[in-house]
DNA sequence: GTCTATAAGTTGATAGAC
DNA sequence: GTCTATCAACTTATAGAC
């Protein structure tokens, strides 16, 4: 991005893109037990040696779709002002917010998990940063620490656990609705209802 | 089981379940991404095709292994009695006991995310059981309600929803614990704490 | 940059001897 | 029940034309 928004070298005729894209679509369809470049390049479009000549190889393919999708981390916490609306309804759209999210890494989520060469290659750079901490964590904790100053939450929470439990909430709800092919049992509402009041006894 | 413990037909030389340890232990350190018949048969050393002798195709073997991790789920809220001992301890100790217990089953878990052949399988008879509900969630709910009758925990807690959040909690510890070789940031305590108080101000 | 053609190796699965 | 031998299809990856 030097000059421009104009990038080095020959202009790029969508060829990454569409693999990039079909990768993507079949992980979240099939996963990548039988992922294969062929039918990755039957469904780009493209011819197969052209992922050869972008990623290097099937694995660099693989960590190039992973590496899309870290950056969007960061945006989950979004639009959440410590102060504004009701602290529940906050909590509530936040944690659908992250459903949503976690519905379309959790295929990503899943290759890392069942792929060990891939998982090798994240093992420096925090692959685990997809599912929780860094990343995920600081925003949602520093929601809830703004809330906690305004006082409407306790004053001694560790937020960041708290954002951890939210994030585990917010995976198994992806996950089972993956897996079940429907909404996991129970709505955010009553994992929310749980989260604010604690379990202890008055 | 029809005569005293005996099977019917000739009795098995083992292979059975060398192949099945076989591919529980590939599963777990490499996962589905790459896993063969051929490895398997190497490494149970015994003969290709035993495995389909004992389980049809590739896919009957994974149902096997999966199946063979359903029952176990039941005994997660074992020794754990309402009253005895300390609340927080108890939860506790019950949460790393799920995270034990999840850090066996993720790489089954992250198997049937990641082959569609063996999630359309699970379809109907719940795959996503192994994960949260029914099965996971019972056991666990019925001790927070014996501590709900005894006043130890508050009157209305919804417990299905409370044991779902420590069942994604240990999912996710697990996880976390398998992507990064170590475990997750923060103790199980820290997130009992925060279960336990809830986020809301007093 | 993208293609066609092709190579070498691996895959899941079957047949048949013991 | 378990083995050896074998197969066609598919796998990742490379070479070279355009």
């Amino acid at each position: 991005m030097t000059d421009a928004g104009r990038r080095r070298g020959r202009p790029s005729t969508g060829v990454r893109e569409a693999v990039l894209a079909a990768t993507e679509a079949i992980l979240g369809e099939s996963g990548v037990a039988r992922l294969s470049t062929k039918e990755i390049a039957r469904r780009a479009g493209v011819a197969e040696s052209s992922i050869f000549y972008h990623f290097g190889d099937r694995l660099g393919l693989l960590q190039a779709v992973v590496a899309l999708h870290l950056p969007r981390f960061k945006d989950v916490a979004d639009g959440l002002v410590p102060g504004e609306g009701g602290l529940r309804a906050n909590l509530v759209a936040l944690l659908d917010g992250l459903v949503a999210f976690y519905a379309r890494v959790a295929p990503i989520l899943a290759a890392v998990q069942a792929d060990a060469e891939l998982r090798a290659r994240f093992a420096d750079r925090g692959a685990g940063e997809v599912i929780g901490p860094r990343r995920g964590v600081a925003p949602i904790a520093a929601y809830l620490a703004g809330e906690r100053e305004l006082g409407r939450v306790r004053a001694d929470l560790d937020v960041e656990a708290a954002a951890m439990v939210l994030l585990a909430v917010a995976h198994q709800r992806a996950v089972l609705g993956r897996l079940s092919d429907g909404p996991a049992p129970g709505g955010t509402g009553d994992a929310v209802d749980v989260l604010l009041a604690g379990l202890a006894a008055g």
